[in-house]
DNA sequence: TTCTGGTAGGCAAACGTTTGCACAGCTTCA
DNA sequence: TGAAGCTGTGCAAACGTTTGCCTACCAGAA
């Protein structure tokens, strides 16, 4: 193990005190043209990288230049693009990520602040678990410029970025009513969940809105992941009076729904339609294209990790709320 | 900003010195097993957590309890699987995980590399961005534990999993041949990377054991975005003579293929037929099913991890190659 | 000349750990 | 009784930075 050269090697081999490098590397204080060009010297030859640790463990507040970001699961395609949204904006920024993935677990959750606390990141962006997570709470509390992103905590007083939910899914069912369908299945987000249920008030008002009646049986609740859209896509069409259209609360739901439909070789859309939560890579090239309620994930994340670059630079401003609207992507699916 | 309890904090309720609080924490040297409750009691009380920046500045070697993960783009669902699964076994073994995104940019790999350096992690995962990355090799000289994954590097004797890129293509360009198909498109990776030649050398070797000729203007490189796959299915199906069947040589580029398709209107697999590597979300519902060659990318991502666990805890054992064998999954699109 | 003030750079503390060494007290064995 | 060995704990250095304070020098003003 080779071990890199310190501020001390340099500052030997500049002949100047191990205060003057730090001050010449970090231009802060009056450096002398010379003694500045004999630093810079002495780091080039050394191929000096300064020490992350060491740096984050002395300037306990501020710029460890280090963020982190906490998100259910990377594999859901909306936090994957969230994710690249923020890394771009960190990059550019000379910040690194410290990504975790808490999975919709409570612990893991936890076990992931005590991490980023614990390594002095410079802030943390996430989706709340839920409405009231104590533990984010506790974070907040302990003074780390937190954004929240995608869902919203009820207390507290944070930057957030969210997308408009109910908007959303009103314009999604709007259209599937505009189609004529009266029976509509709600493959639904966890109740407790605020973007379950700003999706399901959508879903609702637009019934409401058309004078149709909400039907209890059609209405279920799944966990976001794509098994649970499978098998709620099959409860529905296994109906005595099964719905003629399917609105899916997110991708990978749309995703399990659309397997359970392929299962029962049922034809999209004149047998059933479907409209689903999320863009998906394929769902443009799909047969036939699916209509999708697209959400801005790439911009969530970039707005999200400049509020956090603010934050951090000014811990007194504002709390700033930022509400993207999500676009519905009208194809063949309904 | 609430300063949290330190060493310090507890070793003064408990008592006792800080020294006896550090040896409690770790399990290392004898502590009175009545001194050990009270300094736990203290530790509890305070709430205390270990700094893992202290930590990390002061044992160089070993145990910082971080890793780093260097990927192309997260947005690419083979790594978002990767990913995952380099996550789940650094969380089952307490580690958290600096992922880092260089997207083929070879200026934002040396940021990383240097990042993670500097952060002194324990040992990083990464798909070297060609052959004989000379940022690699120098991370590698440091005597930083590195495990390729996907793409290998030629010198250096590291541990590394890959996936069986040559045989994977061979079966996938086999089964092709093996439908009827003479003129077969090659959608394929860049030149320069490994996994390119790999599946271009399956693509070759297909079509000799098939007596088949090769034609040059049938291949195309693009370089794993779905833009380049668009263009070049494009470019392929505008041939006089065009190909009657797609190979695309990873999912992204699929996606893109399967765009230009739809564009002209082509039915598949009737007009065209279409195989391509990587396993996407809808391929299997896609209409036509998608046949794809699967690569596991999840296990690609574990065993990279646990190697490099076993490399850190051991940097003296032998380099261990791993290879895993991709699985072609017949559907209806080919 | 002496004083004032500004500039360049050195000194050393501090951040929160881990760990080698020292040492006190006790047991054991000759 | 005394040497040897073990056990439990304390002391202080070290990891690589940043930064408040101090000093030495020099220029210009009085």
């Amino acid at each position: 193990m080779k071990k890199p050269a310190s501020l001390i090697d340099v500052a030997r081999r500049a002949k100047v005190n191990i205060s003057t490098v730090s001050r010449t590397i970090n231009q802060t204080g009056k450096i002398g043209a010379e003694t500045q060009a004999r630093v810079l010297k002495a780091m080039r030859e050394l191929g000096y990288k300064p020490n992350r640790v060491a740096r984050r463990l002395r300037t306990q507040e501020g710029s460890s230049h280090l963020l982190g970001l906490i998100i259910p699961n990377i594999q859901n395609s909306f936090f994957a693009d969230l994710a690249r949204g923020v890394e771009d904006v960190a990059y550019k920024n000379n910040f690194a990520l410290l990504l975790c993935n808490y999975d919709e677990d409570e612990a893991k959750e936890r076990f992931y602040l005590d991490v980023l606390q614990s390594e002095s990141v410079d802030g943390i962006i996430l989706p709340p678990i839920h409405e009231n997570d104590p533990a984010v709470l506790q974070v907040v509390r302990n003074g780390i410029p937190v954004v929240c992103v995608d869902r919203s905590l009820s207390s507290g007083n944070l930057d957030k970025v969210e997308v408009d939910n109910h908007t959303g899914a009103l314009k999604a069912v709007e259209h599937i009513i505009a189609q004529g369908h009266k029976r509509i299945g709600l493959i639904g987000g966890p109740a407790d969940s605020s973007t379950g249920r700003e999706r399901l008030r959508g879903y609702k008002d637009a019934h409401n809105q058309a004078g149709l009646p909400i039907k209890a049986e059609l209405i279920r609740f799944g966990d976001f992941k794509q098994e649970s859209g499978q098998t709620l896509a099959h409860e529905l069409l296994s109906l005595a009076d099964p719905p003629t259209a399917l609105f899916a609360c997110n991708g990978l739901m749309t995703a399990g729904a659309l397997e359970a439909i392929a299962a029962r070789g049922l034809k999209i859309p004149k047998q059933i339609a479907i409209v689903g939560f999320d863009e998906l890579p394929l769902s443009s090239v799909f047969n036939p294209p699916l209509t999708v309620v697209r959400q801005p994930a790439y911009e969530v994340g970039k707005y999200a990790a400049e509020l956090l670059l603010k934050r951090i630079e000014d811990a007194k401003r504002p709390a700033t709320s930022l509400k993207l609207m999500p676009e519905l992507i009208i194809r063949k699916s309904c």
